[in-house]
RNA sequence: CGAGGUGUAGCGCAGUUUGGUAGCGCGUUUGGUUCGGGACCAAAAGGUCGCAGGUUCAAAUCCUGUCACCUCGACCA
């Protein structure tokens, strides 16, 4: 049942006129998050939770399956023990928020709020690991981090954030590579098949990995303005980590070996990636998978006799096949109100349940992707709307492609470039060299996003210095 | 952290130039009439004007300091 009362429903600025003013309209509008007394922190307000518990469910489910544990590690960690990996450190440091206080006492060593577990996990994984019988470790947590930001955005960037990390310690480094690349399919799969979010999967560049990492793997996503969204990391650390903190175990021959270590994560930037892929002038549009509500029946003319009785009916009916549904019955507000308050929310399909519907027998919906209206009979409830949802999913993954392709283009030279950045992505071949890197940041704002497993080249020379070129790369302007 | 901007009722704002009773719209509460694309009428509640000093008979308004937020740049899931 809604609950909320009416609060107020104003105008969303328009994409084309201001995206970032768009953004924060539709966000603080739709009820997901509101700015918290804190700086820089969020507060998850019940509409956006429930779509990060989606995001979980989804997530949750695919990391068990593939023989993940979930565990809790301390959210305050010894300045000792995050000193250990130095790139680590130098990568993390100007982030750290420091505890240096406990009750009255300043405390002998001070503490970090987490901006990562890697330390901890490392920590705790040399004390369980003796013998190659003990692996692998494949553990995962649901926490949250903090990083003292300079500049934030609700869901894109906020001091604290809510996030699952995925931290794995295996016997080869052929194992920890399958399973940085086993986890980086999951992410792909959850962007695309649960988000609508086609992504473009790759390798990081040396200059753009994590700190402390031998490889970093991500899931670059189109946002609505043509900039990209790192939406997902999977990182191989090989016996980086494991050096640093004397992780090692007897292997079968009786020789004392280093693990091979992996961490992954995606966080509650996914939502801000669903915004801001999916988004239009009247608000959200959710992808029914993880839409929290995806059936929106709204009652017409409730007080009639006999029409809330029917939208108790129908949504029964949709509830008893596990369909996710609600009846907007609050009183006092007018249907065209409710209409234009469940397309804000981005729900994906509305059933508007009026004396005429009734009379006739039919189901009469709309649909948020499309904004289509249609009818059909009652008897065919439960088949149609299950298709509706799923063609809905279908569509809003499409119309995503589809604007990423036109906005995707191969460039050969810096002035194509240069651009092709100001719309969205460019393909281009690259030398390798971080000074080429640095140069084509420098000039025209954009970074390198990743190398696409797929490197069918493009060309022969590297589109910023000419030299031979190495690698299939995508560049373009980030969150 | 550099440059610019904004803090007045739950939200959005006016009032500040020229000091003199705290305003408007939306929302909220109560009652009634409505109800197929953002309803209407009537009554009501709600503010130490971001915070701290100062000037003055008198400060939302002038002065000093400070904090927060927003936008744009440098760093990042």
């Amino acid at each position: 049942m809604a609950k909320e009362n009416k609060g107020f429903v104003t105008h969303i600025t328009p994409r084309s006129e201001d995206f970032s003013q768009w953004y924060t309209d539709v966000i603080l509008q739709s009820k997901l998050v509101d700015y918290a007394p804190v700086r820089g922190c969020m507060v998850l307000r019940p509409y956006g939770y429930a779509i990060w518990e989606s995001i979980q469910r989804v997530l949750d489910k695919r990391f068990k399956e593939t023989g993940h544990e979930n565990v809790y590690m301390p959210l305050l960690i010894p300045e000792s023990l995050l000193l250990k990996e130095a790139e680590h450190v130098e990568g993390f440091a100007p982030e750290v928020a420091w505890v240096t206080q406990g009750g009255n006492d300043i405390l002998q060593e001070r503490l970090a709020v987490r901006p990562t577990s890697e330390t901890m996990f490392c920590t705790m994984y040399s004390k369980w690991v003796s013998s190659w019988r003990d692996l692998p470790m494949k553990y995962n947590q649901w926490c949250s981090v903090m990083r003292w930001e300079k500049s934030t955005r609700p869901f894109l960037r906020t001091s604290e954030f809510l996030w699952q990390e995925g931290h794995t310690i295996h016997a080869t480094l052929d194992e920890a590579q399958a399973e940085t690349l086993q986890m980086l399919e999951i992410y792909r799969e959850l962007a695309e098949e649960s988000l609508a979010i086609p992504v473009i999967v790759g390798e990081k560049t040396q200059k753009e990995k994590f700190a402390g990492a031998n490889s970093t793997y991500s899931i670059e996503a189109m946002m609505q303005d043509g900039k990209a969204l790192q939406a997902g990391t999977s990182h191989n650390f090989g016996t980086r980590f494991a050096e640093a903190f004397d992780i090692q175990y007897l292997s079968k021959d009786g020789k004392l070996e280093y693990v091979s270590e992996t961490s992954w994560g995606v966080s509650t930037r996914l939502i801000g990636a669903i915004i801001m892929t999916h988004g239009d002038e009247r608000g959200l549009r959710l992808p029914p998978v993880i839409a929290p509500i995806q059936v929106q029946i709204v009652p017409i003319a409730q007080h009639k006799e006999g029409v809330l009785e029917a939208c108790e009916e129908i949504a029964n009916k949709l509830k008893s096949v596990g369909i996710r549904v609600d009846i907007d019955d609050r009183d006092t507000l007018s249907a065209g109100f409710k209409f234009n308050d469940s397309e804000l929310k981005g729900i994906p399909l509305r059933i508007e349940v009026g004396p005429r519907d009734i009379e006739q027998d039919i189901i009469t919906y709309f649909r948020r992707d499309t904004l289509e209206k249609g009818s059909f009979s009652k008897s065919l409830l439960l088949n149609n709307v299950s298709v509706l949802l799923n063609q809905i999913q279908k569509e809003l993954y499409s119309q995503a492609l589809k604007f990423r392709d036109e906005r995707t283009a191969d460039v050969f030279n810096m002035e194509e470039l240069n651009n092709q950045v100001q719309i969205g992505f460019a393909r281009a071949m690259w030398c390798g060299d971080v000074e080429c890197e640095d140069k084509i940041k420098e000039e025209t704002g954009a970074t390198t996003r990743n190398m696409p497993f797929d490197q069918t080249p493009i060309g022969e020379t590297c589109v910023c210095c000419g030299k031979k070129a190495k690698k299939l790369i995508y560049f373009s302007k980030a969150y």
